[in-house]
DNA sequence: CCTACCGATCGGTAGG
DNA sequence: CCTACCGATCGGTAGG
């Protein structure tokens, strides 16, 4: 009951307040980054928040509901990344490249986000969600401004090749693979380079 | 007992030959694609197959024994069919798109082994395996011959751009992604234009 | 390759 | 938000 002003004491301790849907998402995240999306469980969650196994349904109507609350968490995040990263180009190369290191870093830094977000769209029977990847569109967007002139095909062409380049590129470092095969000292750099190669592709395809 | 001829007769009829190895692993693999690696069950696989659920037992010491088998025949089927596509290409250009195709229809048709392959590359602390990837040796060897004076800067940057599209557009369409934002009636040939993209990014890249 | 079983853990609920 | 519990299922083993 006691009105504590300090947010210092960690873990172990039962939740009295109202902090414990998101204390239960944060551990939910960390579960679902060791033991992935479909086996973590429900009673773990709980016991890294400190509470007893039957508080998560005080919060959410079952396990289904907290991946649901994951997914929305993460096309927020997702959206706003990319918002920003657009916001941030100052030509058309430079927007399409500042999206994919957005791309990128939100892979790296929300690895359970993203793994949710991709692993469930062919997955479940999904229900129609309140939260949609609307940074996908500035996607689109970039790669429109980059050929002005050019044909629907190759518009599509190239948000696909840019889509698989970066999605590709996010996978296998939060896989570990580029590491495992061949070193990534700086990811990000590397990723910028192998994005001028993309892009350098597209220069004499719009006229 | 019976010596059986004939293979038509199906699932439910306990395995008293020696196929049960196979049949389990097909099982799994099954399962695996339903319910992801972390989350298939031995004994589902067992029930599968007909057999009880002590048998798997018979021909893998556990269930991580079996997952390391998929590995292994991934690998092998993997090797092969990129092997296959590299001694296709007719040109530089050409056996990057082979290659390129063969990753992707592998990822089609295998998926779980492809999931397997790709997902324990930073999950477990794996012990050695008698198999190799090596035919990610073939991309290299490829990316070398179309770019044949260049540093081995660039020679990377190349290798990982074109990992990054082909492992990233398979990824994408064995989640559904692609069909889900953009409809994709035929994947082989937007994957072609795609590399296309790629490729045409390097030609003034060499000198 | 089977029956029978072990201890552990799961999602979820009853009833405060 | 807790204790206590349900039925189901898991990986794996005993002992034929």
């Amino acid at each position: 009951m006691a009105r504590d002003g300090q947010k210092g004491r960690e873990e172990h301790q039962p939740y009295h307040h109202g902090d414990l849907r998101v204390a239960l998402l944060a551990a939910a995240l960390q579960l679902i980054d060791e033991h992935g999306v479909k086996s973590f469980s429900l009673k773990d969650a709980a016991k890294m928040a400190g509470v007893s196994t039957a508080a998560p349904y005080r919060h959410f109507a079952d396990k289904e509901a907290v991946i649901r609350a994951i997914l929305v968490e993460g096309y927020e995040l997702f959206n706003e990344s990319l918002a920003e990263a657009y916001a941030k180009g100052k030509s058309p190369q430079g927007r399409i490249t500042e999206l994919g290191v957005a791309y990128v870093r939100f892979a790296e830094q929300h690895p359970a986000h993203f793994r949710v977000m991709f692993g469930l769209a062919g997955s479940a029977g999904d229900q129609p969600l309140d939260a949609e990847p609307t940074g996908f569109l500035l996607l689109v967007e970039g790669v429109e401004a980059l050929l002005p002139g050019a044909s629907g095909e190759q518009h599509r062409d190239l948000v696909v090749a840019c889509w698989s380049v970066v999605h590709g590129f996010a996978m296998l470092l939060i896989d570990g693979a580029l590491e495992a095969t061949m070193g990534m000292p700086d990811a990000e750099k590397q990723l910028r380079r192998t994005l001028g190669v993309m892009i350098s592709g597209t220069e004499n395809a719009g006229h």
